[in-house]
DNA sequence: CGTTTATTTGACGCGGTTCAATCAGTGTGG
DNA sequence: CCACACTGATTGAACCGCGTCAAATAAACG
């Protein structure tokens, strides 16, 4: 929902972008407060539940969006059932098609998720007027790209072990940037060991039996089902290849 | 080289731009004529033989590239030698890193090359002030994001003789776009056996014995050891996946 | 030609898949 | 409160696609 009046002419910011990441880190730190006034009109916040459907695969590009929390899976799918997860989305990255009529992937949430939604009309007219806003977007689609090549990497050339690291290792340094090889850092899997089959190009059972294997070699330790803890994030990260 | 003087007063397109794709189909087309000249004062063609290096893993960003002729392939490895091919660069894509400090991988001519280059500062300078260039900028890579995307599920999903399929059926598209799905393509293949295994996550070996097999199903002949005929691009896709 | 490099082909073994059974956690209704 | 069903995770055993190692050809190059 766009902000009230009152509070706009009060600090500038609308309530909604106050304690938004996307304010800072994603693209509308590209805007004034004026102009993030102007966006928030056209913007409403929606949650989802964890499996739900936020894009379809082909469906028409009518609105983008901002991950304000949790995580979403973006897939894309064979005829025949295999599924492959192409990207993880984290807050405060940016969700949709720029420039695109139609949508060529699936977007799922893995975890509960709140998204800041704006229309594709609205997005676009204000990007029209304001190169910074395209600039940032053009800034998140190249991390985009960096990542997908990243994953490139270690789907086609690591082993079961290495790559079931690597996720562990991309989830914790995303929860603690600050840990970065060094320290503990203890997270909630957003990913069903379905799911990271189908990100790691592997099957269930073989991440079952890594994530059993990393624990016996004391690189992480495994709470209930989800819960994982790095005691050290340097050999975790030698195990990555 | 910047286009001569006379020549750009009697038609306003330098000459070495009036036979580039880049000018239609790349980001140059974002330029009116006299801007093209403006650039173009600060590019030169570079010739590059197969095999060569045009990008360093790890170096300083100091120009930016238009493919004019041949193939580029962007790698990326892992310490122990292992390697990946994330992506393949045809006339007249960009190469380069824009609003990067570093180069985050390998680019390799992979055939004979043509480059039009320009400096980091020169292009910045341009895309500064011409938000359209950036935008064309943008479209590209966007572009690139949803290949690394789409080769993500053939790496990931499919068998061995499904990604040979994808990778002929992918250089067959781009020799002859029209034949979409139905008519015979020739060309030649742009890379060894190993740089196919490295682009597809696979060893040489296994390349090699999936063209044979492709052969031997009819849907691919071989001539010599590069050029490959797809008589019927349908059947080849059919055996994508 | 002779040498070198790229490709093909064969034999064998292993990492990861497949199929199947068991277990754990969670909600549901009697 | 317990039995039951259901979903997700673990574990085991057999299989097989692809990697590995090795040797034979074929193409490229001086």
């Amino acid at each position: 929902m766009a902000g009230k009046r009152s509070d706009i002419h009060t600090d500038g910011v609308p309530v909604l972008c106050r304690s938004c990441e996307a304010r800072h880190r994603g693209i509308c730190g590209a805007l004034t407060s004026d102009e993030l006034t102007e966006l928030a009109r056209h913007t409403h916040k929606a949650r989802h539940a964890p499996g739900e459907e936020l894009i379809g695969d082909g469906t028409d590009v009518d609105s983008f969006a901002n991950v304000m929390r949790g995580v979403v899976k973006l897939s894309k799918g064979l005829e025949d059932g295999r599924r492959q997860i192409v990207g993880l989305q984290f807050a405060p990255d940016f969700l949709g098609r720029p420039f695109g009529s139609e949508n060529t992937l699936t977007a799922e949430a893995a975890s509960e998720v709140e998204l800041c939604v704006v229309s594709k009309t609205a997005l676009e007219r204000m990007m029209a007027e304001k190169p910074a806003l395209e600039n940032r977007l053009m800034h998140q689609t190249l991390r985009e790209l960096d990542e997908a090549r990243d994953w490139l990497v270690t789907v086609g050339r690591k082993t079961a072990l290495e790559r079931v690291a690597s996720l562990l290792h991309r989830i914790a340094t995303y929860t603690d940037p600050a840990a970065e090889s060094g320290g503990e850092v203890t997270f909630e899997l957003p990913l069903t060991r379905a799911d990271a089959a189908d990100f790691l190009g592997l099957t269930l059972e073989t991440v079952s039996r890594q994530l059993g294997a990393l624990r016996r070699l004391g690189v992480i330790r495994i709470t209930g089902t989800r819960m994982v803890t790095v005691p050290e994030l340097r050999s975790l990260k030698a195990l990555c290849g």
